[in-house]
DNA sequence: CGCGCGGATGTGACCGTGCACATGTGGGGA
DNA sequence: TCCCCACATGTGCACGGTCACATCCGCGCG
């Protein structure tokens, strides 16, 4: 109907080639850059092509190629910092190696929702998955399903994970409890990340182990959703028991709900209560107070990532990716050595 | 090499319609779930495809139909919570009906990324596009581009513009800007967006329009980019001068990073000065103080954009689609009227 | 009993591109 | 002069679906 097609449909390379008076293969060879084409051919053919404002048809080419110069990301909860900068920064680095990224998100965490997802980033050909899959039960149903392209994970449960790029969260949440100890905390609080998340198992973990490793007596983590929210409810509740002097936040969002409720308790951070968190989303510095809390170096990740991918794609075995250390930033919510 | 096909390559139509003993034909009838077919046949065919994991490809698919079942969505700063609010809502919309959607991100804003991202699009044979598109430039470029498909923007500069779908900007700012003057403020300043960005602008057009129509003296935007950042150091030149008693922010980020310069120049929110903000992200709530601020509805906005999407291309014109109207919420960050 | 009709299914062409192979052409060495 | 090879280009088919059309079959009706 509404269709402002010149000439009824698209252009192809046949049109291209009896323009030019050549062949569609010839036309093929000028796409694809091949060496032997003389140079007065080539231009004749880009000429007719920009003339008829013809574009390849990737799906044709997908079809006969399986190839599609595409790199699909599976993701989960897009719109948290930390997949969305990670996200960008593979987008940044795939450009850079002329592929393509397509990206699917999942808005369940069931089966169906992961095969769906992929099924989109099947269907458009991928030829390498970066799977962001915050949740442990995302990552195992992909290892079930076996996929056939190349595929690299953000974060996983296991050291010797071969298709892992990650950050060293366990590293990371030792730092943030190290430095509570440090300054004379000896009662603190774990504000986790949902269960069922690998990044807030590993901060879980890393908690654990710094405080068993110090002999600082450890309490259960209170197991949150990553919300502002919910930090702001779980800081009530805490604030009626107050037996506490600090509190490690699996994230800055969360830190900022803890450090509302302790205000609205009629208390202080850090004059009462220490507050670490971990991200260091943009806006941590400006909190009131400053957040001290962890920082990952997303743009990193995003770059070993599409790296590693391409490597495992080319034939060129990267071997083991390591794991990207992260960072603790010192800010004002923790305050100075009480001892 | 390391492909770890079962049988070398994926199954087809043609093999699945060799084990169901029928022709390629009926399973493709199948597949499309053609009314005449019968039910035994149907129920042979669904057998072998699931034994043999069989999964339609699209590329051929789209090959001969061009048709995909995909809306493209165009996107610049994807990372920033509206753009990636937007997304989601607009990814969950187009799945309930039935629709994929791929995004394609511009990490700069020149005509060449923004044809790199259609061209990306475009490859993928999208039956619609969604154009999130802040900068006034972007949506101008592609006004100019004659696209082939029917495509919805997401705010425009232009009222009568048929094909935007957008949160009025500009009443929302008129809300924050009144609510400040009926708290008794005379002295406002308004810290604004990015100069290009056409919310930035919108917003900062409602601010005059209300300082004029409530005959207060305005004073000049400040241009900012929208960061925490930005926010803070903005704050620290205004409080040298301090000839102010209330600052209407164009996003929440930059308000949080006032409310910091503020409290380091030893004063207070908002006894000594009123912040509103503008986006209501899930952490305004938890500011402290918390942030009074101008809600806009995103997920209503991504339903209503597929929604018109979908009308137009489904030679269904929906009529003109309407603004959504934000919504002030006051918090503790605007203090009781002063009169 | 023959005819027509509609449901169920099969046959072959086609979408736009790339690949394998064939063909043509010109130049250099024996 | 002839042959061989490298370069430049052309020919036909394959990819995996869908579409238009053909075919087959059983049933109801005149």
């Amino acid at each position: 109907m509404s269709e402002n097609v010149d000439s009824g449909r698209a252009p192809n390379i046949r049109d291209v080639a009896r323009l030019a008076g050549v062949s569609h293969q010839t036309v093929s060879r000028v796409l694809n850059n091949h060496p032997s084409i003389r140079e007065s051919t080539k231009q004749r053919v880009l000429e007719v092509m920009s003339e008829l404002q013809y574009r390849p048809n990737r799906a044709a080419r997908a079809l006969v190629t399986s190839h599609s110069r595409t790199i699909g990301v599976l993701a989960s909860q897009r719109s948290h910092y930390g997949p969305s900068s990670i996200i960008q920064s593979i987008e940044a680095a795939a450009q850079d190696a002329g592929y393509f990224v397509s990206t699917a998100n999942m808005t369940k965490t069931d089966e169906d929702s992961i095969v769906t997802a992929l099924d989109h980033l099947n269907a458009l050909a991928v030829e390498g998955l970066v799977i962001i899959a915050p949740q442990v039960r995302v990552l195992r149903a992909i290892s079930k399903l076996d996929l056939r392209v190349p595929f690299v994970t953000i974060s996983s449960t296991d050291d010797t994970d071969e298709h892992a790029v990650a950050v060293d969260q366990v590293a990371g949440a030792r730092l943030a409890t190290r430095h509570l100890i440090e300054r004379g905390h000896r009662s603190i609080y774990h504000l986790a990340g949902p269960q069922d998340w690998i990044e807030a198992e590993a901060r879980m973990l890393g908690f654990l182990q710094e405080m068993n490793a110090q002999d600082v007596p450890t309490t259960a983590p209170i197991l949150g959703d990553w919300s502002a929210e919910f930090g702001y409810y779980a800081g009530r509740e805490l604030m009626r028991v107050r037996d506490f002097t600090a509190i490690f936040s699996s994230n800055d969002q969360m830190a900022l709900g803890l450090i509302h409720a302790i205000r609205d308790a009629g208390q202080d951070v850090p004059q009462d209560v220490s507050i670490v968190g971990f991200d260091d989303i943009p806006e941590a510095a400006h909190f009131w107070p400053p957040l001290t809390t962890v920082r990952q170096d997303f743009p990193e990740l995003g770059r070993r990532c599409v790296a590693h991918l391409l490597g495992t794609m080319g034939n060129a075995p990267e071997g083991f990716p390591g794991r990207i250390q992260p960072e603790l930033i010192v800010r004002a919510s923790t305050g100075p050595p009480s001892f």
